[in-house]
DNA sequence: AACACGATCTACT
DNA sequence: GTAGATCGTGTTG
C-alpha cells in the first residue's frame, strides 16, 4: 500500500518536455466528475515540443485552440479530434514556449465501474488503452481544457515508476514521425500500441 | 462560405 | 489490414 504519493506541481511540469513525458509514466491521474472520483496509472505518453515540431499543434502558431500550450506549465490542454474524440495533454516548459505531453494510456484504478459504463466495455484493457478511450472513460472533454492541474477537479500524483520504459516514435501522425518521443511502460497491458522492435533494441536510435 | 484533414476508434474482411 | 464515422479547426476564396 502506498502512503507517500505527492502532488505534482509547477516545478514538475516546468521542465524539458521529454523529461516530463518520461517521468509521468507510473504517476497517477485523478479526475473528479459529478461526484465520481476517477484515477488511473499513466502507462503511455508522447511529447509535442514547440513550433518547430511539425506534429505539434503549436506548429501553426498561436490560435484559440492551442493557446493554453503557449501559457505556463501545469495546465490541462484538451482538444477534440476526428469529430468524435477528446485527447488530454499536460502543458510543459516555460510560459511562452508551447509544449505538452499527450496522455496516451492509463491503467484504470478508481471509478472503474463508471469507466465501464462510459465506454460501454467491460474488459479493463478496453477502458484506458488510448488517448480517446481514456478521455471517454473519465468523461474528459474540451470543457476541461485550461484547468490548473493542481486544482480539485483534476490533479496528478507520484506513483510507481515502471521498471522497463520503452522510447520509440510517435503514432497517429503524418509528419514528425522520426522523433522518438513516445514513452511507455513495457510491462503494462494497457499501452495502446507496443513496438516490439524498439523493445528488443533499447538504444537503437 | 466552402474545403480538406486530423496527436482516433470500431467494426468488419 | 482497412474503411467509415463525424465535426472542429485552420486555410482559402
Amino acid at each position: 500500500m502506498k502512503t507517500n504519493s505527492q502532488l505534482l506541481g509547477l516545478d514538475f511540469y516546468n521542465r524539458s518536455t521529454l523529461v516530463v513525458a518520461r517521468e509521468l509514466l507510473g504517476c497517477d491521474i485523478w479526475f473528479r466528475n459529478n461526484d465520481i472520483l476517477f484515477s488511473g496509472r499513466i502507462v503511455e505518453t508522447e511529447a509535442y515540443i514547440g513550433m518547430d515540431d511539425p506534429a505539434c499543434h503549436a506548429a501553426v502558431g498561436k490560435t484559440a485552440r492551442n493557446a493554453v500550450m503557449f501559457g505556463p506549465a501545469g495546465i490541462s490542454y484538451v482538444y477534440f479530434i476526428y469529430g468524435m474524440y477528446n485527447c488530454l495533454n499536460v502543458v510543459t516548459e516555460a510560459d511562452g514556449f508551447p509544449a505538452a505531453v499527450l496522455i496516451r494510456a492509463i491503467e484504470p484504478i478508481k471509478g472503474v465501474g463508471e469507466m465501464q459504463r462510459n465506454r460501454n466495455k467491460t474488459r479493463l484493457r478496453d477502458l484506458g488503452s488510448g488517448p480517446g478511450k481514456l478521455c471517454q472513460a473519465l468523461g474528459i472533454t474540451r470543457e476541461h481544457s485550461g484547468l490548473d492541474l493542481s486544482g480539485k477537479k483534476i490533479w496528478l500524483t507520484t506513483g510507481s515508476a515502471p521498471t522497463n520504459i520503452v522510447e520509440t516514435t510517435r503514432i497517429g501522425i503524418s509528419v514528425g514521425k522520426e522523433k522518438p518521443w513516445r514513452f511507455y511502460d513495457a510491462d503494462s497491458i494497457h499501452v495502446s500500441k507496443k513496438d516490439r522492435f524498439a523493445e528488443r533494441s533499447p538504444d537503437a536510435s
